[in-house]
DNA sequence: CTGCGAGTATACCGACCTGTGTGGTTACGT
DNA sequence: ACGTAACCACACAGGTCGGTATACTCGCAG
């Protein structure tokens, strides 16, 4: 067999994925046709077809953009956070948080990959694997700033905090809590002066 | 006009409403179509419209069904452990991750309202004040268990230690972490050891 | 015994679903 | 100038979606 699904990266390509990326998160991924993101990208459906093979495989491809692009942004604007002096440890985390806030403000749908796997049933889906790698990736950004901070509790602790993290995104985009992200900076804080004050 | 959803609890109404409770877990609320559901709860599509009226309608009947199941459950189990000698505060709170962590062994699906909150795209879907109305309950739930036992930051601490619960659910079904709900109890005795110390 | 609610069977509707196939056109690199 | 990849338009397959219609049977309470 030549290829099975050649090469997306077409500007054709490029322009179904960044329809179907919107369209996947703001309606859900059962709520979409393939038909419909053809349609709105400007594309006929064999050319979707031709570069993505199946609606699974640009499922799949769906979930690894929006990782990629959440990935970019949060490390960048940590960054800037560090930049801008917080220190290492919990000032950090609660950095985090904020801006994890500040990126569910804009997105009310809330996580993608909590909604993708609540949609997806079977265990087999080609975007199951990225919905687990975004989550043990949130984990271990939480670990790795306690223990670039010489916590001696590093895992233990960011494991916590990346329920707090969980959780909070669950509350605010449910409406369950009004201030859901602020909760989540006061427990961290007071699990990490519990560590520190040790 | 007579009755718009006459009255769904009859022998046949309840066969279509178990079938479909336990379909929509399993497979998603659009992974199942309702020819499906009349066919295994033995009964046709006419006797399912003629109960429920629509499909979403039915979807919040599932999820009304699928709280009061676990309200009663989760409550009983509480009081159980109060009678075996729980105390109030931690030890108590403590008990209802514990429940939680048991209830979430059986459904590896995760929650079924975030699961439906992930679904149903339109806001006005007569299936989404119910599950706004579990998240609220389990909210009130901990900040409860608090106040009963003295704490005068049971609010602040009750959403915390909420937060923990919904984000030990994600972890665990997602397979983000092994011992999600372990991490939630640790968390959480850390935060009410904190405010007793006080 | 009669009237009625509940349930049955079957057929149908239009719209939508994922996926495939056949051709024709444009753009670009060699 | 020629080949090839990318793309287009159109049509179709086989199936499922939520929802409706007609007409029949059954059990039971008045």
């Amino acid at each position: 067999m030549p290829r099975r699904t050649p090469n997306p990266h077409t500007a054709a390509g490029e322009r179904i994925l960044a329809t179907a990326s919107e369209l996947f998160y703001e309606r859900g991924i059962r709520g979409v046709g393939v038909d419909l993101i053809a349609d709105e990208a400007g594309v006929t459906k064999k050319t979707l077809y031709d570069r993505f093979g199946s609606k699974d495989d640009l499922v799949a491809a769906y979930l690894r953009r929006r990782r990629e692009r959440w990935v970019d942004w949060f490390s960048a604007r940590l960054a800037a956070r560090v930049a801008a002096g917080a220190r290492p440890g919990a000032e950090r985390v609660l950095a985090a948080l904020e801006i994890a806030e500040e990126w569910a403000q804009d997105n009310r749908r809330g996580c993608a990959f909590v909604n993708a796997h609540a949609e997806i049933g079977g265990l087999d889906h080609p975007g199951n694997a990225v919905v687990l790698e975004d989550k043990r990736y949130m984990l271990a950004a939480f670990t790795d700033l306690l223990r670039e901070a010489g916590y001696p509790d590093a895992e233990a602790r960011g494991a916590q905090v990346h329920l707090l993290y969980e959780g909070a995104i669950i509350a605010h985009t449910t409406h369950a809590q009004p201030d859901a992200f602020g909760t989540a900076r006061a427990a961290a804080a007071t699990l990490l002066a519990s560590t520190a004050a040790r």
